[in-house]
DNA sequence: GCTCATTTTGACCATTTGGTCAGGTTTTTG
DNA sequence: CAAAAACCTGACCAAATGGTCAAAATGAGC
């Protein structure tokens, strides 16, 4: 599920396939696995059901192609965080690259999200696994920069749901969001708002300082 | 999709039909719409398919009757907000119920997701409409704190997106959660860890104040 | 207990769905 | 350019799916 071993392809084999997960990618977002129809997949990717199985054997293998693919972008801004940078720096940076993430790759963020929803069967392991090993490293970072008195001392796993939370918001629930705003985190000046919002109140909170 | 007029039922009706909700807001939050059997709303429920589309005609009505009875809940906390309360106090006890939905009805709280992450096909008019009104009033509520010098001068709308996205995200991203931590906003423990640090992030801030 | 309305069932149906396969077409390779 | 490999198609299939319907079973009111 995270690393792939690339056969060799032919352009043509490189080309249908990027077509396929991409396609793939935009209704397993939308409607999940079941709610997902062979079909559509292909059509949208402007090809024949058949010749689509001929790429990928079933509907499972896509969406395990296209889950694959994405963890590692979903997962790679939090590795970036520097336990030795200064922490609004790094978080700022952390956050930007995240909304940045829901701006650019909405689809993939909610497929994450429909993924998780429906209790992770296929990346529980990932969760588990590289993920926890990851959030456990970050939260000491955190903690360690606490205790130097560099942030407050709050609990890291929740300050990091905190982040996540916000920032993918802005991804899945866009209709909601344009339904409210009349604009959403792909516009240039909205994700700027957003960010600058988002670490005014993580930073300096939401009461006046003294 | 707001008002429902009752007509009458009887008492095997009242039963059935509670029985038919509540086992399809479990599926529907799941699965989606698409994703979605009747097949297994109806064994779920403990009846044949056949009974249970005696009681409702479609799947789509299902959905709609599960959606109807949910929004209500959903939207119910944000209008205690008071005007002429104390803002800590207020956002606190919002930001508190909204936890206490994800911990009671976390399937209810999937589920809307759902709805909007496919584009909210059934209660756009419900977002654009009476939601919208309600968030601008609230808004206009946080303009006021704000112009007092309760509060800082933050975008009203990324905050209630906070505040919206922090409190969601324990429920619908709860298999994710259970894998990092090991426990959920279900646990009483947890709960008031998460409304601490929420509270404490949102009304102090995460840089320690002179 | 009898009658009528309500509730439940199971058989049935048309359509959709994931997937197979034999054979045709195009591309690559020697 | 010929042969082999890769690519693509359309016909086909079994299972699943949403939904209908007539008739049987159950319940309520007298």
């Amino acid at each position: 599920m995270s690393v792939e071993e690339q056969p060799r392809r032919t352009r043509i084999q490189e080309k249908n396939r990027a077509r396929i997960l991409d396609a793939a990618l935009g209704t397993f977002a939308r409607f999940g696995y079941r709610g997902t129809r062979v079909d559509q997949i292909a059509s949208d990717a402007g090809m024949s059901k058949s010749n689509l199985l001929y790429y990928f054997g079933s509907k499972s293998e896509i969406y395990k192609a296209v889950l694959a693919g994405l963890l590692d972008r979903w997962l790679a801004p939090l590795r970036t965080l520097d336990p030795d940078g200064d922490p609004r720096r790094e978080l700022t940076a952390y956050i930007e690259q995240k909304l940045r993430f829901s701006a650019n790759e909405p689809e993939a963020s909610r497929l994450f999200a429909n993924e998780v929803m429906q209790g992770a069967p296929m990346i529980r392991d990932v969760l588990e696994g590289p993920l926890k090993a990851l959030v456990e490293e970050k939260a000491e970072v955190l903690r360690h920069w606490a205790s130097a008195g560099k942030i407050r001392d709050v609990d890291p796993h929740h300050l990091i749901f905190l982040i996540w939370a916000t920032t993918q918001h802005y991804a899945d629930f866009a209709p909601q969001i344009e339904a409210l705003t009349g604009s959403g985190i792909h516009d240039d000046r909205f994700r700027k708002g957003a960010l600058e919002t988002l670490t005014t109140l993580l930073f300096e909170g939401l009461l006046p300082r003294a």
